[in-house]
DNA sequence: TTCGTAAATCGCAGCGCTATGATTAGCCCA
DNA sequence: TGGGCTAATCATAGCGCTGCGATTTACGAA
């Protein structure tokens, strides 16, 4: 019937010039109302609000966001959400931007800088309206990048050395030392410090460095580190309890470098008949789902999982809404010290 | 010095043009190579590399998904990343994924269909090469999108219902019925399941379901339920392990809705002095990241997190490639039965 | 009634890339 | 040496939307 046309494309069913002419308005009109309700009339509102919903008209953001240079998308790159800490925070985050139809993207670096250099470099071909990482350690290939790029940088989990842009989390140092202190106010001597995966968990590092120093700046207390490669679960954390115990017969007080650890420190005590608190405390990190549950009760610091992901989300907003005040740099959100049975 | 111009935008720094140019190349060219590379000659390959990495150029993903009708971006929306074995598949799936440079997006339902299909009318306005879903349960309006949408669907963790598109995940009345087999060959007569949130979790339900079924089909043995309407922790685990032995005393064996719960129940043991196994066996679900490191060791299900990550990864890559073979619709993963010491 | 001003609305010119079909280069064999 | 083919490359025409400035409308004051 026809000549092949020269170019055919393929197409969205109804775009913004559908509603547009359903409305009786023009395109423009239709785009305005769509970012800037309050900047068209109520008569016209009405008229594009009814016409969106007969044509069930869907945006199209990669359109949108082609045209106006940025994106609906923030990228966040955690090592992995296999971590309770961080799937807590990537959680809040995308119930926090969401709200304001942001879409979170999701990359894990698995404690990788190199890996996570490649996701900043995916990340920013989406333009996107923030990145966010999580910790301060990074190349320098990411750090120029993301310097370069002018979009919001937020760093979390994590307090210490210049951010890139913005940051929002705690000081690990502090946490090992409040751990620290807590054992020596409690009567502890000879503190010991299990930790898993310390080279790649830069910050459980952190925490075990601040344990040791504040341990061993107090008259008459000892400190002693164990470690292994593996990643922190119940099971290494059964192991090295053992191995402790064999190093340090005496040891009064065990620090672990989180909570899974200190489950598996618990049910080996209860195997080998070591009781807790009267002959050992035990103290974690993180208050995860069964800390409070335990047998006993495990003493623990709590971080801020969710309030670091409302922060960051909220600094986020207000970035996007005003170039002007370019908000406060770094949020210290602190962490909390339980007291239960164990300690 | 200049007049204003009627019109100026703003731009990225290095363009496709700026590689082709200084390739000695056209625009298209340099396109293909970026798309398929094996269709543009050695030399041409050769002098584009050179120019993109001189320039640093990166691509503009929401111009090219505006070109192609479709992004490279996957939406994976589950209930809540801060349950571990959707952690798990979401990691799973981004690692796959991502090394295709396929984006995730992710959405959390918080168990709503309502919520859900928020996420997924969000999802639709970035022409998404996927969407994945978790379990069967969708709104009337969800289904109607997505089948109208043309996008390919996964749907996951669960299988029975016919799916949207394609699905991946095991049968959970099938965990429950395996769970009361194992107690039953155990020489267990009076069986319990406990449960929580089974209103809000579907799967829970039918793991329970299967359960009851199988106990009660089986002469010689009652099986009764006791649920909870709060989130699956081990707190709820302790207390409805009392609150269960309180009403069935004769009880000799539980199944739990998920090892959390589990973990609980071996705690609440432990404190009132039931001795696992000898009176009372226990089985789990989820083989989280503990439950091999108990005081017993749990019996319990796992499932395959991990591989209904890859399989969906798998059934997106084949679909996006070809139109061809519309891949076989559904996978049984299978689940394994890993018996411990408790029960 | 007319004008000035603010509030609404509109028209234009792309954003940077890809799909398509057309054109050119490369190469084997007769 | 030329024909016939395949492999490479290219030019074109948008994809659907937004930012900008221009234009129109609304409305009270003079």
């Amino acid at each position: 019937m026809e000549a092949t046309k020269r170019h055919r494309r393929k197409m969205q069913s109804v775009t913004m010039m559908d509603v547009a002419e359903r409305a009786q308005v023009s395109p423009s009109t239709v785009s305005l109302y769509l970012r800037k309700p309050d900047a068209v009339s109520a008569t016209a509102s009405r008229a594009i609000a009814e016409a969106i919903d007969a044509l069930k008209y869907v945006p199209n953001l990669m359109a949108g966001g082609l045209a106006a240079a940025s994106s609906r998308a923030v990228s966040v790159i955690v090592p992995s959400v296999r971590n309770a800490f961080f799937a807590e925070t990537v959680a809040t985050m995308q119930a926090e931007l969401g709200r304001e139809r942001l879409q979170v993207m999701l990359g894990h670096s698995e404690y990788s800088e190199r890996e996570e250099e490649n996701l900043v470099k995916m990340a920013l071909s989406w333009k996107p309206a923030a990145i966010v990482l999580t910790g301060l350690s990074h190349t320098a290939t990411t750090r120029r990048l993301l310097k370069e790029s002018s979009v919001p940088v937020v760093e979390l989990w994590e307090l210490g050395r210049e951010p890139i842009d913005m940051a929002v989390g705690f000081y690990h140092e502090q946490v090992g030392s409040t751990a620290a202190t807590h054992l020596v106010q409690r009567g502890r001597k000879q503190l010991l410090y299990i930790g898993a995966r310390l080279q790649e968990d830069r910050r459980a590092a952190l925490r075990a460095d601040g344990f040791l120093r504040t341990a061993r700046e107090t008259d008459g207390v000892t400190a002693e580190i164990i470690e292994h490669p593996a990643p922190a679960s119940a099971a290494i954390g059964a192991m090295l309890l053992a191995e402790a115990i064999k190093k340090y017969p005496d040891a009064d007080a065990i620090a672990c470098s989180n909570d899974h650890i200190a489950l598996g420190v618990i049910f080996e005590c209860q195997r080998i008949g070591i009781s807790i608190p009267e002959r050992l405390s035990v103290i974690g990190f993180g208050d995860l789902s069964f800390s409070g549950a335990c047998n006993p009760a495990l003493t623990t610091i709590r971080p801020p999982g969710d309030l670091i992901g409302t922060e960051a989300a909220r600094l986020i907003l207000e970035r996007i809404r005003s170039f002007e005040h370019p908000a406060p740099q770094v949020i210290d959100t602190r962490f909390t010290l339980l007291q239960r049975q164990s300690s």
